[in-house]
DNA sequence: CAACAATTTGACCAACTGGACAAAAACAAG
DNA sequence: CTTGTTTTTGTCCAGTTGGTCAAATTGTTG
């Protein structure tokens, strides 16, 4: 019979089950979830539509299970922010691994975006709890980064965003990206910009702040 | 009988065209095409399913209409960068334009970034045409900037693919953005934070380069 | 208010959807 | 090889899907 708890895997079910979760990716990553049908799942999988549902209780089972792996994965890199780091590489890194996560698990990108997108319906709790917490974290530090004047002034919550956005951009418009630069990789020039674009943000200088001061609000 | 081309379209029909399309934006952003009902869309719009179909042909003519009345719109802030301006003032006021359209009309971005999410099955020669020659132009504008000294040194394509990253995240990821930040406004801060972070990037500043020569690449 | 055109609707359809289920097939261990 | 267990599949089902169509309703114009 088929085990409930996480006792007893044979191979074949873990075969299976990666299979699947594999296939699903694919498929949900591209159309989420409404848009996506178990028959594409199955034959993804190279599964039949019977045997995928033998493996999981139904469409949603195979999707909150990704979306639960992903996010474990999801949120790691910013949990890797050491305080006691030099401020700049420790926030150039992040933007870093990020990048390389957009660049190596585009897909793992779009799935999350299409939930975001769609209004976060399964995950909106995760986002104004652990998401949020760890957030708040990594804010103070930032914020303790900048009152000792290690790193200019910035808004710690907007320095993630322009992060989290201009990284996983590549992974998720990547048919723009690519449309527009051709035959060229997007992810050097990418990596080389980002820096330089955080450490013109980040990096204190003396000349810096007038240059800021003098500027009204943009228009 | 109801008219093929564009000639009459009695004030009846203007009205009914424009709900429909209104609630075609509301359902396919949410949900993309594929993830998206007609009976939704009639629903939204407070029409039966049939009725739907008297002023559109099909599904799938609800959705084309949208994004080509979307794509014409898209594109006009980037038109109105104008080489003759002051550098820095143009980029930045690009990048307000994109912001406010984000606040303004995040359904059309986030349909916009569903259709591209999803492959762009329907407008990649847009994309790789239109899009690519233009994004082309205002690069070249931007390197002759560069160029006489105007802005630093910038990839001029990744530039922009920044601005568009942090302006349409606001948008398309409004829930997370919200989720951190609980009842703050995004907006404000989000404005400040890009011209702070474009400023950075872009204002010549004689002790910059030196800086930026002296640092090996990110890791 | 006729008479005609524009609009709306109810009923219907074939294809597809997520899922159930029992029978068949493949596997494992004595 | 036999027996019990996993795994796989064919068949089926009720609900939903995009779309059709003729009939009914509403609007318009003289």
């Amino acid at each position: 019979m088929n085990s409930l708890g996480p006792k007893s895997d044979t191979r074949i079910q873990k075969k299976n089950q990666a299979l699947i979760m594999s296939a699903g990716l694919v498929v949900f990553s591209q159309f989420g979830f409404r848009g996506s049908t178990l028959d594409l799942v199955a034959q993804e999988a190279g599964l039949s539509k019977p045997n995928l549902l033998y493996y999981f209780r139904s469409k949603d089972a195979i999707y909150t299970a990704l979306l639960e792996k992903l996010l474990a994965n999801w949120l790691e890199p910013l949990r890797e922010i050491d305080a006691k780091g030099d401020p700049v590489e420790e926030l150039l890194g992040y933007a870093k691994r990020k990048l390389d996560m957009s660049q190596h698990y585009p897909r793992e990108s779009r799935l999350f975006a299409n939930e975001i997108i769609q209004g976060a319906p399964r995950i909106g709790n995760v986002l104004r709890g652990e998401l949020r917490e760890l957030v708040d974290e990594i804010a103070d530090v930032i914020n303790g980064w900048a009152t000792a004047g290690r790193i200019n002034k910035v808004d710690p919550y907007h320095l993630m965003f322009s992060i989290w956005a201009q990284t996983q951009h590549y992974a998720d418009f990547d048919v723009q990206v690519r449309s527009v630069l051709g035959k060229t990789d997007p992810f050097d020039g990418a990596q080389y910009h980002l820096e330089a674009m955080l450490r013109g943000l980040l990096t204190p200088l003396a000349g810096k702040s007038v240059v800021r001061k003098e500027s009204g609000p943009m228009r």
